[in-house]
DNA sequence: ACGTAATTTTAGACTTATCTAAAAATAATT
DNA sequence: AATTATTTTTAGATAAGTCTAAAATTACGT
């Protein structure tokens, strides 16, 4: 009995929102993540229960069990992998990639993804910084300090984004910023928590609070 | 209006159906070719036909629109394309890559497949011998002889493969048999119209005439 | 604690793709 | 030419996934 597409897309969907809080998930949390309607939503949360992905009490909202956690995982594990395929081999550009690699995800053979997996040399982050969990599903831990939090004078290295929008990658494309770019703090704004930056210690830019809140960097 | 993985799969089937003598195609033998059923056939033909990709009379068989072939062209150049890459990147048999191909070729975008293309190098022929069409649609020309046609103390380099099953292929890894090996016919038997036959210079090997006929060769 | 607002579930309908069994059309035999 | 056999189509059901609209439940404000 192997899971349709749909079905692995609410799994994905209910792991990514249960990701911070691990509290159980609404139904209208996942309706809005994967465009679709609570009534549906409660349909595919009743089958996958059914099929023991899921626990779920009506009203209660919905977690997932271990197998489901394992799909889920076992998922992630391919878009990144393909992700980096796309970018590193193909020279896709990060903003991209990511609805090829929600297609390519679903894929099922772990022989492939394996293989694949040796094939790029084993990476450990995906072009976006995120982190690709190990056949047994382990993650490795990424750093969640934000630009945001920098001081003034400090430099930090941008080692992920927490947007994943064509939008904001495009953005940052037209800054010439990637993973590895280092980010240093000129001054802060008290007024409305923006920042000036100098880039790869040349041009200048001024950030929103927005855009330094979802860079992840590491201190130099 | 995108195909389903499902339309995509009958319009492939009903090209390679008609590809010898571009006749128009049978129901049973479209329901043989892909497991189902007459009634199935029937029902998708329709829709087919009404979405503009193959002509059809009722009784009378089904042949593929312009439409029809180019959507067939661009599923096979992506299936032959991501064989390619499984065979000379991921270090996947011969024998080990069709049921994945057949998933991929549907992953529907064309800067995907040129991409790759450039990066398998522009192949012409696909693992098994099977030439792979261009942007455009055009297949290079395959020699069609069989090693089935050669006389005795003739030597035929094997150029692709007509049967593509696997209990074939892993039958020829076993003799060590690939694209590019030489097979020199030894003695024929006009009995049973088998061969007797050297392989690389080295072992002797006989084959059934319905082996010789499956492998296509050109003189050395 | 009571009424209102928000959330969630159910009811009923629709689409795509499939099947079995029966009817209709075409092909083959005598 | 009539009968039989084969092929193809239709009729009617089923399963997965989706939707809108209405009912049920839970949460919130006073
Ligand atoms: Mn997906
Ligand atoms: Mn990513
Ligand atoms: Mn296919
Ligand atoms: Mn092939």
């Amino acid at each position: 009995m192997p899971l349709s597409y749909t079905e692995e897309n609410y799994i994905k969907a209910i792991f990514k929102l249960s990701e911070k809080d691990d509290q159980p998930v609404n139904t209208n949390a996942i309706a809005k993540s994967i465009a679709t309607t609570a009534a549906s939503v409660t349909d595919m949360i009743k089958k996958l229960s059914e099929k023991g992905f899921v626990y779920y009490e009506r009203y209660k909202g919905v977690t997932l069990s271990p197998e489901g956690k394992s799909v889920a995982t076992q998922l992630i594990r391919n878009h990144r992998l393909w992700e980096v395929f796309l970018v590193n081999k193909l020279q896709f550009g990060w903003d991209q990639v990511h609805d090829l690699a929600e297609e390519l995800e679903h894929i099922k053979s772990t022989d492939l993804i394996n293989r694949l997996d040796t094939f790029l040399g084993n990476p450990k982050f995906d072009p976006h910084g995120d982190p690709i969990p190990n056949r047994e599903g382990k993650f490795t831990l990424r750093n969640q300090t934000t630009l945001g939090t920098l001081l003034t004078d400090q430099t930090g290295i941008l080692v992920g984004v927490r947007e994943h929008t064509t939008p904001f990658l495009a953005y940052l494309n037209g800054l010439n910023i990637n993973l590895g770019t280092e980010l240093k703090i000129i001054e802060r704004i008290q007024f409305d928590r923006s920042v000036k930056v100098q880039i790869n210690g040349k041009e200048m830019s001024m950030f929103t609070e927005q855009v330094s809140q979802n860079l992840f960097v590491k201190l130099k």
